[in-house]
DNA sequence: AGCTATTAATAAAG
DNA sequence: TCTTTATTAATAGCT
């Protein structure tokens, strides 16, 4: 069916490959259209090429999925048990590892301690004890470091009352001198004092963990 | 390319929609095994009869399992059914479960705490602490039933030595006897006690575990 | 199932 | 890639 007949083999030209392709791809697309509708049939084709590009028809009335589904029912190959396979031991392997945590959980929690012997107590013990000393000793930490800033906080305030206490005392003396000098009646005092001397709100380094 | 042209739309003769499945059928197969050799291509063919009958063609280099792996890569779209949803959502499940385990384990190991605050830290403290009792009252438990069957054993050890010592005197009393009355030679005194009054070994009631 | 007239598909070329 | 066209292939209706 074409200027010539061709034999059934591999076309070795690229180019007349690829154009062979799309025309008979073409063609069994539509033949697959053609008996789906002719003939009531729920047809399923797909059709990767060479280079990997995909085509696909599905009869209309119907999915891939639900013509998969049935091709297992009929011939009862399994089309994705591996993948199952694979899925059901990941679980089972995982839920191993989650039995044998819930174990050790309960076990350090003291449950379920009846059918251990004295042997299997004792790295118990020692797991707690290691555990209870550095949870301890991450607390004297965390007490450590706030003691650390309220000292830190403390000295501060002292620092910054010292130095509220002069600026008092060096605007009094101001205001002495402008009293004597001009009689100056602007008593608003912190406007007089520079920007970068003024007690501001402080940021303490500390964190509260809420 | 029949002797009639004829319109593309379901054949009302069930014997002609049949026969006209049958050909057609055979012409898609065709089809697709030439597309297959010719272009180098992939192909599967899936076809139901309105009578659910199911025929199939495969590129004899993959299989349909493969061809659609690819498709799904391809296309995105999930084939396979709720079961696989919910396999993957199950693994997604006890993973989350896992992790969280582990966090609970490391923190009670005394691991990983420098994320935690002094809040997070008590719950965890109180649980050692509760931990390392319970264990401690179960090794206490092990430790009074050793002793106790100590101190049985000890009192079994008594009974048993006395009884052993009061037999060696009334078999004295009767090697004396015999001496007098018929002087006898036998002096294996074992063997005339009687079996049940014999020292045997002792089945502690205490296992040890290993 | 076969047969064959007829239509449909398509190979090669533009 | 699209169209054209000569030629082969598929198949509708019949037996």
């Amino acid at each position: 069916m074409g200027r010539g007949k061709i034999e059934i083999r591999r076309i070795e030209n690229a180019t007349n490959r690829q154009v062979t392709f799309s025309k008979r791809r073409n063609g069994i697309i539509k033949k697959a259209k053609e008996i789906s509708v002719l003939c009531d049939a729920k047809v399923s084709v797909v059709i990767f090429s060479s280079s990997n590009k995909m085509f696909e028809y599905c009869t209309p009335s119907t999915t891939l999925s639900k013509i998969l589904e049935n091709y297992q029912i009929n011939c009862g190959k399994k089309l994705w048990d591996a993948k199952h396979e694979n899925l059901n031991a990941e679980i089972d392997r995982i839920k191993k590892e989650n039995d044998n945590m819930q174990i050790e959980l309960r076990h350090l929690k003291g449950e379920d301690l009846n059918s251990l012997g004295a042997k299997e107590l004792i790295p118990i013990e020692e797991a707690l004890s290691n555990g209870i000393t550095k949870v301890r000793d991450k607390q004297m930490d965390l007490w450590k470091l706030l003691k650390k800033n309220g000292r830190m906080l403390e000295e501060e305030n002292k620092r910054l009352s010292f130095l509220l206490h002069q600026q008092h005392l060096s605007m009094d003396g101001n205001v002495r001198e402008l009293e004597l000098g001009y009689h100056h009646k602007d008593r608003n005092y912190a406007s007089q004092i520079p920007v970068a001397f003024r007690v501001q709100p402080f940021q303490p380094n500390l964190q509260e963990n809420k």
